[in-house]
DNA sequence: ACAATTAATGACCGAAAGGTCACTAATTGA
DNA sequence: TCAATTAGTGACCTTTCGGTCATTAATTGT
């Protein structure tokens, strides 16, 4: 189908150093697009520039270069949330609200979209991912938020409720529209921002006392 | 490792009507374990106790079983929603505390969690499932939400804002109580109760003017 | 420059699984 | 009761794909 009307000058390099990152950007697209289990092999290597023999080369197995690329994109985007949590001066409305425009920021961007589909399609089915992220990301969130309270409650800001002690349920929104955006997003796609703002505003009218 | 202690009488019943239920069932339980790539034929046919080639007596593929066991369990939990409320006479907030506490009787059941694991992992790559769920129950949903918004403007319990322009954010902590359960659910799992008592108390907060 | 090393290749293997079909036997109905 | 019908079976076909390995050629070190 395709004679030799571009003789493909394949100088086959070698790599050692990029290659397997390379295998892994290839990899997290296949897997983010198909799903585990139906991902080829082949077509990662494809998309990698390379033959399926040599992702082997450099993962032992399909299951190995998938916990490896999902490790590879945990980025420490809350690394810095604790010590913003400790100085902060303002009111827990307002670190509240820093703290959700983080995430949307975060969250919204192609790359964490990409590891958030996968997370979200397979993280069941393999308790090592879901450890991984639960102890480095969503665990950490959480001790984030329920410093969160403890500070308000301690300020005298808020009072002792159900929602002070289930703080989880205030990002409800963001996880929403993530989940949205995956599984409805072609149908009909949220706006991060419309949301967000919805969001701001709930957590407003639920936290703040004026008037 | 098992000579002839149980003759296993199998008198090969014919069954033409149970048949594609029990097939529908079995399928469902495999498709939310594994998936749909990794969910065997041969599995799901042992589960409904016969065999392999029966299947294709009542399915032409094992995607039209897929999309047919998706399509069997949507149950008409909402159908009922509408009418409620066109009729309720309490307040905006009494009705959304109505809403969602059906929303979390009815999402945190043993079958229903099986579908959304289902959804939440398959839904992006089968288009058609995804648009059956929007259709028959997420856009029912919504609509139920516009039109409390409305209503609770209409009576002027609550002023125009972002939040009530994008009511979906209101019910962001059930989705999240699911999908936190689908992911992390081994790990950590959420009481729903718990939950729902800090959603309750969240939207009392957000929408009660009381004090 | 050239030998040793090793990244990269692609042909190949074997198992797994979707799907088919000729055959068996339970059911139906005349 | 017995022939016609058809649900159910299981052996089989075919393709796909994860994984292997002998071979090739780019790189490295001396």
């Amino acid at each position: 189908m395709e004679p030799a009307s571009e003789p493909t000058g394949k100088p086959r390099r070698r790599r050692k150093e990029a290659r397997p990152h390379e295998i892994i950007v290839a990899g997290l697209a296949e897997f983010a697009e198909r799903g585990f289990a139906a991902t080829r092999l082949e077509d990662v290597a494809a998309r990698a520039g390379i033959v399926k023999g040599t992702i082997y080369r450099y993962f032992d197995s399909k299951e190995m270069l998938f916990e490896a690329a999902l490790s590879s994109g945990i980025g420490s985007a809350f690394e810095a949330l604790p010590e913003i949590v400790a100085d902060y001066e303002g009111s827990t409305l307002d670190l509240l609200r820093l703290l959700v425009g983080r995430l949307y920021e975060t969250l919204f961007t192609p790359e964490v979209e990409l590891l958030a589909r996968i997370i979200i399609s397979e993280g069941q089915r393999f308790p090592a991912v879901a450890e991984l992220y639960y102890r480095l990301l969503v665990g950490k969130g959480r001790d984030v938020l329920r410093r969160i309270m403890e500070r308000g409650l301690a300020r005298g800001e808020l009072l002792p409720s159900p929602l002070s002690a289930t703080p989880e349920a205030l990002i409800g929104p963001v996880v929403m529209a993530i989940v949205w955006n995956t599984i409805f997003g072609r149908l009909d796609p949220i706006e991060p921002k419309r949301f967000l703002d919805a969001h701001l505003d709930l957590l407003e009218k639920a936290l703040g006392h004026n008037g």
